[in-house]
DNA sequence: CGCCACTATTGAACGTGTTCAAAAATGGGT
DNA sequence: ACCCATTTTTGAACACGTTCAATAGTGGCG
């Protein structure tokens, strides 16, 4: 099947207005009641449309969840600048980078944990590997590639562009803490995230040291094929 | 040697006959049919029991899955035995020993893939993580620090105790891999393991470099912290 | 206007996981 | 043998995600 996955600006044949209606009219329901306990038919009413409808615009409940991740993205990366403007090692920028997003999206922290589950599912469009992904991804390795860019960080000039993906892999994994955190605050992420940070600064710092250049060599290719399209 | 016991048999009141009878009949149907297309129906009637019947045993659909982590972690414990007693090198052990999880799993790679999606969910009892599944953990556990403390490997005297649940946290990764993995014969995955199991040995080599000891004392606590109970 | 192809919309119906009140079986105490 | 509390079993009923054939709207063209 070659059909165009609805990416969206890549089919604009349908009506946008019902189509943003619905997923606005998801989103609040999702936050008010959670993922689970909100029900198609309840969005569908709520939107003022039919079940059918709904379903004529998105495929399934997951592919509402789609529109999440890119507010989510957007907003992260608008509130990053502040941290990027201001700081200038790297340790701090990544921080405060990775703080701002624990920001952004703990309102929705009950509803991610919730469907974040499908997005460990390989055939679900949520999936940060998937195609239907990339666009909130690249952003976000994008926004990482900032943080290095950006910073005095000295470091083996060979690890330098692979380590945007690297820190996205970290931040994946700071993402999956947090979706298990039930701290209040989601305190316990925060202490993860401002005592792994540091570490990841210093290791990348050592980078540098002649003994562990051949170990980062032959690791990069490795890196590099982790994130390629896995067919 | 470690093994896990076949059912969880905390408690014993409820007839373990029919409910192995039940475990037996959905563990074959999800290999034959996989797990969506496994009905709740369809295996309460080829074990001959009501659909009701079934829900008395177990509470919900993902909890017949629990018996699958319970198989599939005896299965391996069993399977590595062998490489335990012929490899001495920490790569070779670590190498044969995840090679075999991927040979006891692969007949389960298609319904694994469908399942685990479940396992991501932190309020799911499937979730690694979970108190449900601490059984299983520990024993895949034990089994990796078998791994560490069998081998010729020199390394930080502080790192070798933290060792074998990083050594978990990398399996865990090696099959979020797998469970991705669309290769024939999920070659891809094995080539992964291949050239990131020497990585790993060579780096757990280096960490008696003088150097990087400040880096490791202080990542110790960290990772000994993250795998403890969210709560 | 009339026709037509296409888009948009509907809501009943289907399959599925799950629940529950009721019935059946079990087993110990008298 | 009888009773009664507990365990086990049943299957109809419910809620939800999803599908689909049918219907209504839309716009372009002669």
């Amino acid at each position: 099947m070659t059909t165009v996955q609805d990416t969206p600006s890549a089919t604009a044949k349908k009506s946008d207005a019902t189509k943003a209606l619905i997923l606005d009219t998801a989103l609040r329901l999702f936050a008010e009641r959670g993922y689970e306990r909100t029900t198609m038919r309840a969005v569908a009413a709520e939107a003022g449309v039919s079940v059918g409808n709904a379903y004529y615009y998105f495929d399934s409940k997951e592919h509402l969840v789609q529109g999440f991740y890119y507010r989510i993205g957007d907003l992260h990366v608008r509130a990053s600048q502040e941290v990027l403007a201001r700081e200038q090692e790297l340790d701090a920028r990544l921080r405060g980078v990775l703080h701002r997003w624990l920001e952004v999206a703990a309102p929705y922290h009950q509803f991610g944990s919730q469907f974040f589950k499908n997005a460990a599912d390989p055939a679900s469009p949520l999936s940060p590997l998937s195609p239907e992904s990339a666009p909130v991804r690249d952003a976000a390795i994008g926004l990482l590639r900032e943080v290095v860019d950006g910073s005095t960080a000295k470091m083996d000039p060979m690890l330098r562009p692979e380590l945007p993906e690297l820190l996205w892999l970290y931040q994946m994994g700071i993402v999956l803490y947090w979706v298990h955190d039930r701290s209040s605050g989601c305190s316990r992420t925060g202490t993860l995230l401002d005592s792994t940070a540091p570490l990841i600064s210093r290791a990348v710092n050592l980078s540098r040291l002649r003994v562990l250049r051949p170990l980062i060599q032959d690791a990069i290719p490795v890196v590099k094929n982790l994130l390629q399209p896995g067919q």
